[in-house]
RNA sequence: UGGGGUGUAGCCAAGUGGUAAGGCAACGGACUUUGACUCCGUCACUCGUUGGUUCGAAUCCAUCCACCCCAG
């Protein structure tokens, strides 16, 4: 049996969809994390289905494990990623666990991303989603062999013109037409407001690369590097965020040309692949949507890594992930920690 | 108080007699599983006040008000 995630949307329905028509056995399975109304959404299609549905209250854990580390990350100056926390470690984490636990064999989800099986090692790797647009693997990067054998994403192959295609040709007219969730699942509002609610953070200055204080910032969760809007400077031309400086309460701001880096150091590294020189030359990638860029990429101790690029990068950003990819494969990557600027 | 200067949207700022440029900010939308970037759109029936000149003024004149600088 394959236990299929199901957040009632269009993606994981047509995957179950999909499953079912391979012929498999399966079994819909929704966690509760925060504020959605995922479960109610979800168990009418698998009604439609003729599935079962199982709900899964995994809202402690999700509190503990992402919402917590997303507000102390945002709070002290960096840029998180919780998709990624919640992936490794809710998702395929602990909802595998606990869907093994229940006899699923497999557990599937609408991500758009592949997995490679190599026979001759018995490893899992995983790949880009055959759609550039909709590629999830950047979320997934840390993902091993000991979760990917266990996982089967049914949409890895297809485009998303397709699966909505799909749906139609399916009776899933009204999913098909569905709004696309875009925003981070358990806020609704602005971030800032979020983490200032959750956290205690204070006002302090707006401040160029010389120390000139421009105007007030609302607490360093409000603001990402490379950030512009939102900031009520009115300098006469557009000024960005250029390093938040925790220690100091600071929002340095300036040009966009202070913004491109050269370079980063990465923690928290995670690899795919052997790698006796501790050099490797990949395409990486600095933010979900960002652009990829050729870089050589140096293993320091166990968990660090030192990237350079071959062209400058512009707002690398402490807290977000440095994904590495060669071709389609995902090879790893690592939390960003610093910059190295021009 | 004497002399000089300035007053145009939230900020900066064009415009010196013909019926309010532009930039920034803000707001709205598109894009986007990061409220970021980017893109598109909106944003002064009115030019510190009150009068006057004129067919017509933000633009000329007078008045008052506010702020700035110099002098003292």
């Amino acid at each position: 049996m394959i236990g299929v995630l199901m957040s009632g949307g269009v993606d994981s329905s047509v995957a179950a969809r999909m499953l079912i028509e391979q012929g498999h056995d399966i079994t819909g399975i929704t966690m509760i994390n925060w504020l959605s109304d995922a479960a109610e959404k979800a168990a009418l299609v698998c009604k439609s289905m003729g599935i079962e549905h199982q709900v899964i209250d995994l809202r402690a854990e999700f509190e503990a494990r992402v919402i917590d580390r997303f507000c102390g990350a945002y709070v002290r100056g960096m840029t998180p990623n919780p998709c990624i926390e919640c992936n490794q470690y809710i998702k395929f984490g602990i909802l595998l666990e606990k869907a093994l636990q229940l006899g699923c064999q497999k557990v599937a989800s609408g991500h758009y991303a592949r997995i490679y099986h190599e026979r001759e090692n018995h490893t899992y790797r995983l790949m880009q989603g055959v759609d550039q647009n909709k590629d999830q693997s950047y979320f997934l990067y840390r993902l091993g062999t000991e979760q990917l054998e266990k996982l089967v994403f049914p949409l890895g192959e297809l485009t998303k013109t397709r699966v909505k295609e799909y749906a139609r040709n399916h009776g899933m007219d009204k999913l098909a037409d569905s709004e696309e969730s875009q925003e981070i699942c358990f806020i609704k509002g602005h971030y800032g407001e979020f983490v200032s609610s959750r956290t205690d953070m204070q006002p302090g200055p707006f401040v160029d690369s010389t120390g000139k204080e421009l105007g007030r910032h609302r607490g360093l969760g409000w603001y990402t590097v490379g950030q512009r809007k939102g900031l009520g400077i009115a300098a006469g031309r557009p000024v960005y965020v250029t390093r938040l400086d925790y220690e100091a309460n600071k929002v340095y701001v300036g040009d966009e040309n202070e913004l491109m880096s050269i370079g980063l150091e990465a923690e928290d590294t995670v690899l795919h692949v052997d790698c006796q020189d501790m050099v490797i030359e990949a395409l990486g990638k600095i933010r979900y949507a960002a652009k990829p860029v050729r870089m050589m990429v140096k293993l320091l101790d166990g968990k660090k890594m030192s990237v350079s690029f071959d062209e400058p990068i512009r707002a690398v950003t402490p807290g977000q992930a440095i994904v590495l990819y060669d071709g389609d494969f995902i090879i790893g990557g690592g939390v960003i920690s610093r910059a190295f600027r021009k």
